[in-house]
DNA sequence: GGGATACTGTGAACTGCTTCATAGCGCGTC
DNA sequence: GACGCGCTATGAAGCAGTTCACAGTATCCC
C-alpha cells in the first residue's frame, strides 16, 4: 500500500485534499524494528507520530505495584503517539514491537510546517479531534455506568472493529490473556473468565484458547446498554 | 473586565498573542438571558460558543427514562458550547441559564474566518485540543477503578477547582441536590448521601444545606487513590 | 397555619463483584 | 517422562453498593 493510501485511512488526515495529502506523504519516514525492540519510552518527549505498516505493537505503562499493563495493542494502519506529536508534551506509555513490524513516520516540524501552509488542514485537524473528544468524554462517562458484562461486550466490539477478520463471525487472534482484558475493563481475572463463559454459553462467542470469535454482534451490543 | 480579558482566560485560547486575541474580541457578540431560558436544545445545529460573564449555566440531557440529568453547571468566565464551534455537529446537550446570565458569544464562520488568517492560533488551538484529549482519554479510564468514595472525592475537588470561593476552606454555593452529584458520579443518591455523611465525619467537608465546604483538600485526594 | 412537594437521612434486604482457595490444563525444559 | 510455570476454570466467603422502605426536614403555595 501506498504511503497516501496509509495516511488517507488515519483518521486525523481523512478529510484532507488529496495534494494536502501527497504533499504530506512526502514527509514521511519508514522505521523498520525487530520483535521485543523498544519504540519509545514512557516521559521521553516524542516528536514522532508512528503509523504501522507492518507487524504489532503493544502500548503499555507501570502500574503503581510496578507491573507492566497493556494499555493497547495496535495493527496495520493504526496510528499510535499522535498526542505527542500534536502537542508536543512527554510520551504518556511507552511502545514495544511485537514481531518484526514496520512504520511510518510523521515528525513534528514537519507536520507544523504543512500546517502553516494550509488552513484548510488545520480546520480538518481540529474537527477530527474534537469529534474525539466529544465521543470519549460521552463514552467514557458512560463507562461507570456498565457492568462487568456490558464493559467486556463493549470491549469485545472495540477489538473487533479493529482487529476483527472475518471468519465464521469476527475472530480476534490477539494473545491477550484473561488478566490483561480484565485490567481494560477494570474487573477482577475471575470475573473476566466468568462473563466470557456465561458469554460463550449464550453463543454470542466461540473462545479457543486465547482466541476469540465473536458470532453475535447485535447480542454483544444489548450487553451494553445497561 | 473586558472581551478580550474574558478570551485570555479561556483554555482553548489562552495561549494565542496579544493581537491575535484583541482581533478575535473584535468578533465577540453578547446575549443576555432571562432565568430558566432555554439557550440552546440538544441536537439543534449550533454554530455558536458561550463565555459566560455572569451568571449562571445548566447543562443537561434526557436519561433513558426521559428524566432530565444535570451534565454540568457553569459559571462566570466559563465557557460552554464549544464543541460545535469546533466541530459543526449538532448541540449533544442542552443548556439553559439559571439565572440572569450574560454570555460572550463567538461564532463559527467568525472563528475559521481567524483560524486561517493565523496559522500559529491553529497550532495552539489544536495543542490545547490534544493535551484535554489526552487527559480526558486517561482520566476517563481510571474512573471506572475508582469506589464511591473516590469518584465523589474527584467531582467535589473538579467543582472546588472551578468553582471554589475561597472562606474557611474552599465553599461550592452550587444549589446541587444529591441526586444530582449521584448522577454524576454513576451511584444511587443513597451512597452519596453516605459518603457524604463520611467525609463530614471525618472532618474532610462541611454541609450545611446545599452548600459544601472542603476543609481537607489532601485528604479528599487521598481518597481517590483505590 | 396547613398541606403539598422536594430533598435529606438511615436502616434492612439483596446482589454483583472481589478475594481467596483450589484444581486442571498446556507447554517448555531438564 | 516429570517437574515447574503460566494460564484457565470454578466454587465459597465476604463486602461494597443498590434497591426498597420509611422517617425527618425545608420550602413553597393556598
Amino acid at each position: 500500500m501506498s504511503k497516501t493510501t496509509m495516511l488517507r485511512n488515519v483518521p486525523l488526515f481523512a478529510s484532507l485534499s488529496d495534494q494536502a495529502l501527497e504533499e504530506l506523504a512526502r514527509s514521511l519516514g519508514r522505521r523498520t524494528f525487530a520483535k521485543d525492540m523498544i519504540i519509545f519510552h514512557k516521559g521521553s518527549s516524542g516528536q514522532t507520530m508512528y503509523i504501522v505498516e507492518s507487524g504489532k505493537v503493544r502500548i503499555f505503562t507501570l502500574s503503581e505495584w510496578g507491573q507492566e499493563v497493556t494499555l493497547n495493542v495496535y495493527g496495520s494502519g493504526d496510528v499510535f503517539g499522535e498526542f505527542s506529536l500534536l502537542d508536543g508534551l512527554p510520551r504518556s506509555a511507552g511502545a514495544v514491537a511485537l514481531e518484526k513490524t514496520v512504520t511510518l513516520t510523521l515528525h513534528r516540524d514537519r507536520f507544523f510546517e504543512h500546517l502553516e501552509a494550509s488552513p484548510s488542514m488545520a480546520r480538518s485537524i481540529i474537527e477530527v479531534l474534537t469529534a474525539r473528544l466529544r465521543f470519549t468524554t460521552e463514552h467514557a462517562e458512560s463507562l461507570a455506568f456498565l457492568d462487568v458484562y456490558g464493559r467486556v461486550a463493549m470491549r469485545l466490539l472495540d477489538l473487533a472493529g479493529r482487529y476483527g477478520t472475518e471468519k465464521d463471525g469476527i475472530e480476534l487472534d490477539l494473545r491477550l490473556t484473561q488478566s490483561e482484558l480484565a485490567s481494560w475493563v477494570a474487573a477482577s481475572r475471575e470475573s473476566v473468565n466468568k462473563v466470557l463463559s456465561a458469554f460463550r454459553d449464550q453463543g454470542l462467542i466461540a473462545i479457543e484458547g486465547q482466541a476469540i470469535t465473536i458470532l453475535n454482534l447485535e447480542g454483544l451490543e444489548q450487553r451494553i446498554r445497561s
